[in-house]
DNA sequence: CACTCGTGGTG
DNA sequence: TCACCAAGAGT
């Protein structure tokens, strides 16, 4: 036995990443339990939620969306608004303008029933390439092979590649797609990942416990923390703008809803000015919304994935007979809004 | 292809 | 403290 691993170079086995899984295999919210047919809407919701976010930051979210829209008709029932006040602080906007179109799309297009293939959920506002084949393979445990940030990791190490992401994405696809067993293949996509997760973590990856120290090449030559090679990064630029809180004498505050594109697109913001490189005090202060005694009440801090943002926050009381000025309303209860967290931090100052 | 698009946890 | 990163998609 040994003398035939001497003479065959190891390579990935796919069963023996199975094996570990079932004795490792993680309880989440949308996971299926042993021997359970998956729920595609379930599993769909939760790739959704899981777009560069965190299993522990999903968690609560999918429960709620679970809660209020049991399957996808309902979902594809409710109004826009409903949806992105329930996905408010959990960021990337466009996924839930997304999800909702495609709720929609499946109940038009495919009459409730979430397709199968990759290509046709490809289709479907909000899934791409990793999405499709996530669905495909563990909601239908159809064959195919998802590539994300867990598996670029594993697979560039296993084969020491040097290209730098994300220029390597093809041809770390063109490695995993072979390792990609017809056997439990939904199992394998999620036993990838959870290697990714758990073992095979960028940085101190557990090598010892994984089931595939033999045949991975980084881990021969020492470098596995080295892998995947990235191009170098854009340096983060600051912005500063101003935000107005103004509350009425009946506890009601100033609100407007921000464009549908762009950043925290369709989401409701206190008025304010631009969030300039070049910040203006005096200009900013020309944007408030009414005429009244502002009162500062210091910055609040925001990092967004591209710029930093310092949103000097200003509040003011207004009579219960002033009226909204254009694009603004009054809302009784602020806190039930589709409020981005970066303006929940406002508010939270403007009351202060 | 390069850029945009949130937020929170972590070392 | 801060850079990195997390089950990426759309343009």
């Amino acid at each position: 036995m040994a003398l035939a691993e001497n003479l065959t170079p190891a390579k990935p086995d796919p069963a023996g990443l199975l094996a570990w899984y079932d004795r490792h295999r993680r309880r989440l919210p949308w996971r299926a339990g042993p021997g359970e047919r998956a729920d595609p809407y379930r599993v769909w919701l939760s790739e959704i939620m899981l777009q560069q976010t965190t299993v522990v930051a999903a968690g609560p979210y999918f429960l709620k969306f679970l809660d209020r829209f049991p399957d996808v008709r309902a979902l594809a029932a409710a109004p826009l608004d409903d949806v992105l006040r329930l996905w408010a602080g959990l960021g990337y906007y466009a996924r839930a303008r997304n999800l909702h179109a495609c709720a929609k799309a499946v109940v038009e297009r495919h009459g409730g029933m979430f397709p199968d293939s990759e290509d046709a959920l490809l289709d479907l506002p909000g899934i791409g390439a990793y999405t499709a084949a996530a669905i495909s393979a563990i909601a239908f445990d159809r064959r195919a092979t998802v590539v994300d940030g867990n598996v670029e990791r594993v697979v560039t190490r296993l084969y020491a590649i040097e290209d730098e992401l994300p220029r390597a994405k093809a041809i770390i696809k063109k490695y995993a797609e072979p390792l990609t067993p017809s056997n439990r293949p939904g199992d394998f996509a999620q036993a990838m990942m959870d290697l990714g997760a758990t073992i095979c973590t960028p940085k101190k990856p557990a090598c010892t416990l994984c089931p595939w120290i033999d045949p991975c090449e980084a881990r021969k030559l020492g470098l596995q923390e080295t892998f995947p090679r990235k191009a170098a990064k854009a340096e983060r630029p600051s912005r500063t703008g101003v935000a107005f809180f103004v509350r009425r004498a009946d506890g009601a505050v100033l609100l407007r809803r921000r464009p549908e594109k762009g950043l925290l697109g369709g989401m409701v913001e206190l008025p304010g000015s631009e969030w300039a490189t070049k910040f203006d005090g005096d200009a900013a202060m020309l944007k408030a919304p009414l005429k009244a005694s502002w009162c500062s009440k210091g910055s609040v801090t925001h990092v967004f994935t591209h710029f930093a943002l310092e949103l000097r926050v200003f509040a003011a009381a207004v009579p219960i007979t002033t009226a909204a000025p254009a694009g603004c309303w009054w809302s009784d209860e602020v806190d039930e809004e589709a409020l981005p967290n970066v303006m929940r931090k406002a508010v939270e100052a403007g009351r202060a």
